[in-house]
DNA sequence: CATTTTTCCGGGAACGATTGCGTAAATAAA
DNA sequence: TTTATTTACGCAATCGTTCCCGGAAAAATG
């Protein structure tokens, strides 16, 4: 039932010729005259041979795949930025190897393994809520695998870095709330040990203090899992709902925590925005449909993936290590329900 | 900058041994002696030496990867089904390259082109909804690549297929529409040639039947991009509010439909249910925060992903040409909004 | 015509692993 | 002691390419 695919020697053997020979043909060597490489391209054609990726990636020692860490491709946000990451990779002739920490440390660290395992040419990763402990992205950094961070970053490790302005997506919609008249606006927000959740704390406190508002520690959620656990999330809106005086608005930080605060509220029936105004990141293409109308910041994901991914091959075909390294900064949009 | 990676030839000058007696300790051959065994696999243990696998790739004439080819990642349905092949796959150590149709069929051809280029080792597809010649996929097929059809199968390739039961569950939403009153009912289905379509539409006609209802061809439109153009969505739903007498719900076949016919109705300021009844299938986890409340079809897709990967698996490692081709058919489950 | 330079092509090693076969030494059987 | 059998390892081919050399034939030069 195995398909013998046509070879560099099947070929050579046909034509009379030495490998050697067909292969320089192939790759239009001028040391093949014309008339043989018109003959030897004319058969390859004819079989339509394709070149062994397997065999090139034992001889060039690369693998033309790059591998992909995310908190789970079902999140709108991330598989935009995978379309983003595969529009530039398959054009460059690169694989994409695409996997999931969903939230977890450990998954994180296996599925790192398991790359390097399959021995990628390089990473792309958005480190998981749970992740605090970098030894082992270091490691695989320091012993030769570029990586490029995106969205979530690290400060540790010096290399590429694409994310949005966080801190002005947050500060804006926040501002957002306060212009409509909330003053006691919460902040449900992913793991504190995340760049971008320091960044959009740090925008949302800062719009508070525009209006002369102090910061109320205890308005501040931080869910560990980043929402993969509704548990969680609903932990942290019951415990808002029970400060006094109560909170009248939620921001919060990630995809995840927005539909999850939607899922709560709902729950427990609390009126959106009513009783509890609504607000965060996302990137859901069905956000404009839930059942109560809310403002969120939109971050241009699928460019994110195709920035970082240039920057990535960047890194692998570079010849000379690369000692400059570029934080790439994008826009988010703050987008406001439909009429 | 490069990294090296330690090799069998590595080891084997070290400790004055040849490749081969390094391999045979590696793999616990029995004529190698305890001593020499336990020497290597230290000296190995130590350099955490890993075999390359594209040598081992190259040598077994296998490349341990499975490709995928799904309309879109973006699709819940899609995603969880994703994971589920992600999950038998890893565990078997096989890679998984995924790609996306977009429900185009060009990029179906070009991406299955792709895929067959890295010498995947067999193939998981639902077919893109434009998808009418299945040249590709034969010619694939006959020189000997496994493939296992899920989702949206084809009749014409003999091979492994799993699927939901299309029809039941089709026939289940439109029983539950006819049971809360609703008699004029249209459908807005997917692409006439895929098989999910026919099943689906199958069993919407089956419920009208049950209840004496004679299926009004006026009523069902069909989709043949499969929804991934909204305007298309926007054209059957505008055409169904235009037939006389109105229709007074809509049964969508699927994930992609469901929520384009959310969205066209919404933009119509067409209220759900009052005005018009909307069910479908879908999986999506934001479904019960539409403004909506609505009943879904939903599929196990994460099992069927699995399954799906394991019937794949067994066809890639058997040893004799498998005659005896399964249909599996799974259960769909009718969920209704919550309180 | 003799020599140098091109042109064109083949031999064979290499990439990193596995594996069939051969064989020296050690052990067992005759 | 001689022969047969194990035991434990090395040699070399193989997977499909690329590419460094070396060299014969053809073309250009003196």
């Amino acid at each position: 039932m195995k398909y013998k695919a046509t070879t560099i020697k099947d070929i050579a053997k046909a034509l009379n010729l030495s490998t050697s020979t067909v292969s320089r043909a192939l790759r239009d060597s001028h040391e093949i005259s014309a008339a043989t490489k018109q003959t030897v391209l004319e058969y390859a054609a004819k079989l339509n041979f394709q070149p062994n990726p397997i065999a090139l990636s034992l001889k060039e020692r690369k693998s033309h795949s790059i591998g992909v860490i995310v908190a789970e491709i079902a999140n709108s946000f991330f598989s935009q930025i995978i379309n983003g990451i595969e529009s530039v990779a398959n054009e460059k002739g690169y694989t994409v190897i695409i996997s999931q920490s969903h939230e977890n440390f450990e998954k994180e660290v296996r599925t790192l393994q398991y790359l390097a395992s399959r021995s990628i040419d390089g990473l792309l990763i958005s480190v998981s809520s749970a992740t605090n402990d970098l030894q082992h992205l270091k490691s695989m950094y320091q012993s030769g695998l570029p990586i490029v961070f995106f969205d979530r970053t690290v400060e540790e490790i010096q290399t590429h870095k694409v994310m949005v302005d966080n801190y002005q997506g947050a500060y804006n919609a926040t501002l957002h709330l306060l212009e409509q008249g909330f003053r006691r606006i919460a902040c449900v927000a992913n793991s504190e040990h995340l760049s971008i959740t320091k960044e959009r704390v740090g925008g949302y406190m800062a719009a508070l203090q525009q209006y002369k508002i102090e910061p109320d520690p205890t308005l501040i959620k931080y869910c560990f899992h980043g929402g993969m656990l509704l548990e969680e999330v609903e932990l942290a809106v019951k415990e808002l709902l029970a400060v006094k005086p109560r909170p009248t608005a939620i921001f919060a930080t990630s995809d995840k925590l927005t539909t999850g605060c939607m899922r709560v509220l709902k729950k427990h029936k609390i009126a959106v925005p009513a009783a509890m105004a609504l607000t965060g990141f996302s990137n859901s293409e069905l956000i404009h449909l839930l059942h109560a109308p809310i403002t969120v910041v939109q971050q241009p994901a699928y460019e994110m993936g195709q920035v970082a991914t240039e920057l990535l091959l960047q890194l692998i075909e570079s010849k000379r290590p690369v000692k400059d390294f570029k934080t790439k900064m994008l826009q988010t949009k703050l987008v406001f329900p439909e009429k």
